[in-house]
This record gives structure tokens, sequence and C-alpha cells, in this order.
DNA sequence: AAAAAATGAATGAACGTTCATTTATTTTTA
DNA sequence: TAAAAATAAATGAACGTTCATTCATTTTTT
């Protein structure tokens, strides 16, 4: 008896190949046919699951958005200390940068593009509130440096996209080693 | 007496309208139609001057990454030390980000998808060349932490990336303090 | 056997590119 | 130096192709 039903199977498929085209084609080269191919599905399908090229993006990006969070959050809890939430959280998003490889390439892409549109992005932000409330606690008890969590954000974890990208274009080699070096230069960034 | 030819005139509308459309639609809503009209040439111009689509964009993309490159490293030369060097280095590129926003935006969502295609992206990084060795000789002095120059990017040079993006979507506004704020962010992350 | 799900050939709009022609510029001739 | 000839630059309609989407038909499920 399977769990997940034979049209989230289908859907699944359609979400997988999307995001495996759109990461080594672009969008402009990922065709409608060739995702349903990919899918092993025919194109007429696709239309079954959803309304249009862009809505299949647009869920496809919400949907990795959504398990890229959950990845994020896991094993963290408000009651811990402010350092060790954070240290919690970057590795998990690290974590999620090294092995899930292909949602991150995905994510990115699309971050860095007018294929979402904004308020697509703005769900996706909102999904880090609880690393916002964590550091609006740093900063209150004094952990943290008093600045805003954007700048917060831009020299503790998106510095981690970067690397992965260099990882994946094999100019640099992200090992556990460099893991550590790098959360210590992210923690470091932010403790006051 | 014109300094620039009607020919560079021309080619310099096609590759600012590029530039634009591709911010602004994508590369999949940038039809070669819309590049001509809005650079007011017609379609069959623009294969007097490219090749074809791709070769117009890859030219545009290592045109505006050499731009970039020459705004980072104005006013620098070598003799400087590192502490001052990086600064001039940082507050350009801070600069370029600032003043040249479509230029700067256009660059990260090429470098962020397979548009451009691996050797251009190599072409690319070869520029910055000089920061690289700023940064060894910073190791060597025992100035800067002994890290990959991957890592010192990443967490010093990328997250400005990051900050432009918010700007650009209205969610953040860097002022000169905040561009300040962020600077020593960058130098304490980097520095011994 | 009825309903639901899936198919894939068909469709028309939109795309990148071409090329016969026109327009502008430069060179040669008288 | 004015007219004629040659060259270069630019045009835009037309072409073949590809795309997203539809729908009559078939297959699967209940």
């Amino acid at each position: 008896m399977s769990k997940v039903s034979k049209s989230q199977i289908k859907r699944n498929a359609l979400v997988n190949a999307t995001i495996n085209l759109v990461n080594n084609q672009g969008f402009h080269a990922a065709p409608m046919s060739k995702i349903a191919k990919l899918a092993d599905v025919s194109p007429g399908t696709i239309y079954l699951y959803f309304e249009n090229k862009q809505d299949l993006v647009d869920q496809v990006y919400i949907e990795v958005k959504a398990a890229f969070s959950n990845y994020a959050f896991q094993d963290y809890n408000e009651d811990m200390s402010v350092e060790e939430g954070f240290e919690i959280i970057w590795k998990n998003i690290a974590d999620f940068k090294l092995k899930k490889i292909e949602e991150a390439m995905f994510l990115s892409q699309c971050d860095n593009s007018p294929i979402i549109d904004e308020p697509g992005r703005k769900e996706g932000l909102k999904h880090l509130q609880p690393l916002l409330d964590l550091w609006d606690r740093g900063v209150k008890e004094g952990i943290l440096k008093p600045v805003s969590p954007y700048m917060l954000y831009a020299f503790s974890i998106y510095p981690i996209a970067f690397l992965m990208n260099m990882q994946q274009r094999e100019l640099y080699e992200l090992n556990p080693e460099h893991i550590e070096d790098a959360y210590k230069m992210a923690w470091n960034s932010i403790k006051k």
C-alpha cells in the first residue's frame, strides 16, 4: 500500500523534472514538452496539475522554498540560546545547500531573476521568520551587533550560497573542515 | 565631431536594450524583436553586430563584467597596504552596485543562471585577480585570516549583492551610514 | 459500464533568423 | 567639384521552427 497516491507521484515527477531542466538549461530552454518527457508524462497531463507554465514554476518555487525552511529549522526551538540556535540553523542551511543541490540551485536562480514575481518572492521570505525572531532577541540581549536583520543575513547566511556556487562549479571543495571555518566566520561576523 | 561612430551608438543601444529587457523580463521574455524595438533598430540590424542571440548575451555579459572590474579597481594600486587597498576596492564595488544598478542586476542574474556558459563565467572571474593577489599578500603578512580567497570573497564582497538585492526590492534602504556599517562588518570578517 | 485520468496529435501564436531590397556614405571619374 | 559608381549599413517582410496550450480519443479506475 503506497502512502503517496499515483497523482502525487506524477506531480512530483513533474516538479522534479522542472527543477532539473530549469537548473541545467534555464527557464527559456525548459519547454513543456521536455518537462513532460523527463517526467515520463504526456504534455497534456501537465495541465491537469498546473494551470500553465508560470503556475508550474511558481508552485515549484513555493514548494522548494517550503522544503528549505523545514530543513533550516529542524532540531531548532525557541528556548535555545541565541548562539546555540544560530549554530543549528546555520548548519542546517549549509547542509541543505550541500545535500539538496538541485533544490538550492533552483532557488538561487529564481531569487536572482524575474522568473518569479514579487508576491511569490515575498511569500518565500516569510518562512524565515523564526530566524528573524532569534536575531531580534540576540540584538536585544546584546549578543548580536545592533544592525538590521538584512545585514545579519548578508554576512552570515548569504555567504553559504557563494561557497555552494563555487563548489558546484568545481572551483572550491567544501569539506566539513571548511564548513566549520565558514561557520566560525559567520558567527564572528554577527556576534557583538 | 562625435567621438563614437554611428555604429558604436547602435551597438550600445542594443547592449543597453538587452540589459534592460533581460533585467525586467528575464532572458526567456526578451525576444530579439523587443530588443530591436527598444534599441530603435530593425531586427535584422542586430545580426550585423552579433552572430545570434546567445552571442549577443555573451558579449553583453563580458562587457558589463569588464566595466565592473574597471570600476572596482579605480584608485587602487598594489603599493597600498592591505587594509587600505581592501577598503578602496570594497567601497568601489559597493558604489558600483549602488550606482550602476542595471548592470549589477544583469550580472547577478547571469551569475546565477545557465544563460552564460562556463567558459564565459571563468572569463569573468579572471578580472578579479588584483583582489586575489591583495588577499594573498594579506594572508602572508598575517593580516587576514588564513582561509581560501573564496571564503574571503563569500564573507566580505558577496554580502553586498544581497544588500543591493534587498534595496532594489525596497525592503531595505542602503544609506551611507549602512554602507559604512557593512564595510566594517566585511573587514571584521576577514581580518585576523 | 460509467467516471476519471491520461494521452498525444493538432493548433495557432510567437520566436530567431534570413535575405531581397532600400537608403546612406564613400570613392572614383570626368 | 559635381556627377556617377561602388560600397556599406540598415531595413522589415517572410520563413521555418518551436513553443504553450487544447481537445478528441483512449486507457485506467471504481
